[in-house]
RNA sequence: GGAGAGAUGGCCGAGAGGCUGAAGGCGCUGCUCUCGAAAAGCGGUAUUCCGUAUAAACCGGGAUCGUGGGUUCAAAUCCCACUCUCUCCGCCA
């Protein structure tokens, strides 16, 4: 959520950072409907104060046992203005926050301006590509054939886009998320955090899913929880309505969950394999900063989700994204692609960003400085340290072999129980 | 699912229409005392908004006692609804 107060004084340049992203936002309105609301506020609080002191005065008259009626029937009078006042205030506040809930963070000044995805701008490459003397298969055939992915009764059992493992490659996902968990706990100095897969409007709307993008989460019906579509919802919302301690910051969680996703709209696209379904497992990286280290703490985020590529000694590169395709809250994103022999294309597995205190407004998150009495907001940022079914699919294609097994990235050998390969005999 | 109890500041806990943003205690913190510490004494110790196109401090004012509504000149206090917590019974991984 942006702050009423900053788009008023710096409004030209918010309206420039709306018209990168491609948003249409109304801001006149916005600033009309701030206007009255600091009207009626004024009023509402002269009166307010009037019906106080008049009250006080009113009850020492009763004290002396004295007469107060007249005073009563002028009050009366002002109490009902003071209700016609709280019912505009109240409306008006609601319009305005409807507004501005809708409206996208604004991108830093780093992010680069372009209309879509074609703009992105490339920050490296990392890792070679290997040169196969076979054709590479994709990572569904594979999995079909070692009998470690199996789509088609994933289909009966629930429906189009829903994933089933079988031995070595359930164990090969469970590993990857141990293996990830591991190196952000041990090494990355994030705290494991195990959170409700399931949350409530407030926390989808504190992170931004909500209102603009229901259609794309799965609903409880008969309720108003939601299935989580990235453990960012439970765990950016664990502090909400708090202010935390200078001296605690940051505040470091990585948590493994499943994700539920819709996908509404994404019909015909990535229909076959583990590349976008509708149930899939993630580990991911949350912060909570100052606002002074929100950037350098950006960077060691990216450089976090890294690492578990480098271990697993898989070509990856990384992308800037443009103003035009930011998501929503964020003000700035780093994507991470990994390399996908068999389409020879490299495929997002993991989105780096910094949110600034655009979620933090929405969701209320402060901190206090030593010895000062103001609270700010703090910086959220998060990141996925990775998406797992991707990294499975990535091993897949990228460690396949001619006979059709895959051999076991060499980190992750003890999570494995020692297998070093996936062949036919060993599923 | 059935029966009951409750929600007040960082924590405990009083308050039961007006003098209560809220007694008292604990915690934290500043000062006095001390070579230093302890003890004792004194003080401070929630958040937020407005004061109308600028920031900090102060000052003045508004709001906040789980949330939302109602009664009243006046609500932490009375009424209604909701949410959450706890206890007992039943069921259950």
């Amino acid at each position: 959520m942006l702050d009423v107060k900053n788009i008023r004084q710096n409004f030209s340049l918010i309206k420039k950072g709306l018209e990168n992203r491609n948003a249409d936002i109304n801001l006149e309105e916005l600033i009309l409907s701030d206007d009255k609301r600091k009207e009626i506020l004024f009023e509402l609080e002269e009166l307010r104060y009037k019906r106080n002191s008049v009250s006080d005065k009113i009850a020492e008259l009763k004290r002396a046992k004295a007469d107060a009626n007249s005073l009563i029937l002028e009050m009366r009078e002002v109490s009902a203005r003071i209700k016609t006042l709280e019912k505009d205030l109240s409306d008006t506040e609601a319009e305005i926050n409807k507004r501005l809930i809708v409206i996208p963070n604004i991108p830093h000044s780093s992010a680069p301006v372009g209309k879509n995805e074609a703009d992105n701008k490339l920050v490296k490459k990392e890792g070679t590509p290997k040169n196969f003397d076979f054709e590479p298969k994709a990572h569904w055939d594979i999995g079909e054939a070692l009998n470690i992915l199996d789509f088609e009764r994933a289909a009966k059992i629930t429906g189009a886009r829903f994933p089933l493992y079988y031995g070595a490659g359930a164990r090969l996902e469970r590993a990857l998320i141990n293996f990830m968990l591991d190196i952000h706990t041990i090494e990355h100095g994030y705290k494991e955090t195990l959170p409700p897969f399931i949350v409530n409007r407030n926390s989808m709307t504190a992170t931004g899913q909500l209102p603009k993008f229901e259609e794309d989460l799965f609903k409880i019906k008969g309720t108003d929880y939601f299935l989580i579509p990235t453990a960012e919802v439970p765990v950016t919302n664990i502090y909400n309505n708090e202010i935390l301690a200078e001296a605690n910051l940051p505040i470091l969680h990585t948590a493994y969950t499943p994700c539920f996703r819709s996908e509404a709209g994404a019909y015909g696209k990535d229909t076959r394999g583990l590349i976008r379904q509708h149930q899939f497992n993630k580990v991911e990286l949350v912060k909570f900063v100052k606002p002074e280290d929100s950037y350098a703490e950006l960077e060691t985020l990216l450089k976090n989700a890294e690492e578990i590529l480098k271990r697993l000694k898989i070509p990856y590169r990384v992308v800037t994204l443009c103003t035009g395709d930011l998501g929503f809250s964020a003000a700035k994103t780093y994507d991470i692609e990994v390399w996908m022999p068999a389409q020879g294309v490299y495929r997002e597995i993991s989105s780096c960003s910094n949110f600034e205190d655009f979620q933090a407004r929405r969701a209320n998150i402060r901190f206090k400085r030593e010895g000062k009495k103001k609270t700010e907001f703090i910086h959220t940022l998060n990141g996925s340290g990775l998406a797992v079914g991707r990294t499975f699919a990535a091993i897949l294609e990228n460690f396949q072999q001619a006979d059709g097994s895959v051999t076991i990235p060499e980190a992750l050998v003890p999570y494995m129980n020692g297998i070093k390969k996936i062949g036919c005999l060993t599923s």
